[in-house]
DNA sequence: CTTGTATAGTACGAAATCGTACTATATAGT
DNA sequence: ACTATATAGTACGATTTCGTACTATACAAG
């Protein structure tokens, strides 16, 4: 009395809709994460540029604790990041003259460099997906987005 | 003339929005995934379920070459999964009686019992989100992102 | 000022991811 | 049949991810 190859098509109708939108997303991650990283130099990661991005946009002298919070990512994932920047000179990490506990991030020139060139060789790349996309409907999805993520991380938080 | 400390806004408008999106969904596959690894017994990831429930969907007798490609992943990766749910005698991998280079996935009776478990351990967080994020949204953003995902999925193979 | 608790970061190790190189088998061209 | 090329899977190692335990500092209560 096997079963096997006998496909199964019931499901509880109600997780449905959600389980293959998380599925859709989680292949899209890692789809453009593959895609983008193979156009960085020097074996950056995506982390990597995001980490250095964060700190252009919203100005250097973060600690490490709030970039590991912005990403969602543990301590010590931001850690070894962090540590890979600044192998590379792009940051460095100096002493949080505010709180002996901590460090401050700070951009290097190089970094500031490095985080343009990568922005050039991602953007046609991404341009060049928005056409194809349609920039109507990337603009549509984009709230319903950030409503999931929000509600993510709230129930990440309880 | 150091600029640090000065936040910057300028961005080259049209990558802007595709580059935010693929942001939040990076994080929500992030999230998404650790909430519901969180779940799962003995040491089971999220791809580990994933592979069981293709199985099960799809039935069984599989190659892992196949699944590899239904999962975008290497199939190196593929491999390691697939060694993990074998020594929890979950499934079973037999020679491929048409392609003698070749496996065949077979579950087990423990491996489709796993499944069932797993998916009543996933359905409460699931179904939850669901009315949070509102199922007509949910249902709206599906086709946008079936639609990326194709897109990055041709792009790879060119 | 001392003591208890919370927080920032590091050290370390286990497991996951994945590229490269290799083996065995299949398939096409001659 | 023979050779060349392509494919399925494994072996192995480098790197990443991340949990646990630890150190050092902050801060609040008394």
């Amino acid at each position: 009395m096997t079963r096997s190859n006998t496909p199964d098509s019931e499901q509880p109708a109600d997780g449905r809709v959600m389980f293959e939108l998380l599925n859709e997303v989680g292949i899209i991650a890692q789809l453009s994460r593959s895609m983008l990283e193979s156009r960085l130099e020097d074996g950056l990661t995506m982390h990597h540029f995001t980490a250095l991005n964060h700190l252009v946009r919203l100005g250097d002298g973060c600690t490490p604790k709030d970039m590991a919070k912005a990403f969602q990512v543990p301590k010590t994932s931001m850690s070894h990041t962090l540590a890979g920047l600044e192998k590379r000179r792009l940051v460095r990490l100096v002493p949080n003259p505010e709180d002996g506990r901590g460090k401050r991030v700070i951009l290097t020139e190089a970094g500031r460099a490095q985080r343009e060139r990568s922005i050039e060789a991602l953007a046609p790349d991404i341009s060049a997906l928005l056409p194809k996309l349609g920039a109507e409907e990337a603009l549509a999805i984009l709230p319903t987005l950030r409503k999931l993520r929000a509600l993510l991380d709230r129930s990440r938080d309880s």
